[in-house]
DNA sequence: ATCATAATTCGCCAAATGGCAAAAGTCAAA
DNA sequence: TTTGACTTTTGCCATTTGGCGAATTATGAT
């Protein structure tokens, strides 16, 4: 692979050449975003960086194929589209409401 | 799933209490070291949570073209994880009254 | 209502990152 | 040697995270 300066690796990664210099040196330890955006302009893909950066563990396996289905359920895409639109306090302040609207579902099954 | 308590789930994950719940009220964007300490706990593999985050970009290898990062928002991977626990008519339902709230709050500001 | 306990939130601060702008270093050309 | 262009490093500071410990709130028992 072609070596870059860190000027030339700044322009493409938009991170800072004064930071990936320090980060170079060992003097900072770069962020998950800041390897986010390392990735590419180095060649690799994200997850391989983190890996090597520890913020990912060696055990952790590929993605299910489904992409976002969790344990026990999915997520219809459209509401995730939706919902992530909205600022994280919002998307809280929804789950905070769904939980109130099942426990007052469970009051009234109690009756 | 049983719900945890913002103690349990610090005793699980290593991640103080109040920490938690600053991520959970929004006051805090937890770093990808945070975020792989309570994937196990919360029921996730460490790419999805960072996938969910916005850590890993949806073009990153294995991930569904319905990834949960979209133009401009990314979904908290809590909520998304609630909610995938739940029917998908009740996850419509969700988007149904937040779009209530917003327009009662439309309304509000109009005064 | 009171009390004890558990859970959550808050004030505060240390630690770390990351970028700006300037300083210092490098190198080739004149 | 000097100069100019380019690269790298440094000083500094704003921002953000994350944990401690105290305060506040919630909850269930009495």
């Amino acid at each position: 692979m072609m070596s870059l300066t860190l000027v030339e690796l700044a322009n493409r990664s938009g991170v800072s050449s004064s930071h990936l210099g320090r980060i170079e040196r060992g003097e900072r330890f770069p962020s998950a975003r800041i390897l986010q955006r390392m990735a590419k302009p180095l060649g690799f893909e994200e997850n391989e960086l983190f890996a090597l950066a520890g913020y990912l563990s060696a055990s952790s396996p590929r993605l299910a194929e489904e992409g976002p289905s969790y344990i026990g359920g999915r997520l219809d895409p459209y509401v995730a589209k939706v919902l992530s639109q909205e600022p994280v306090d919002v998307q809280r302040a929804v789950i905070g409401i769904l939980s109130l609207l099942k426990s007052i579902a469970r009051g009234m099954t109690k009756e």
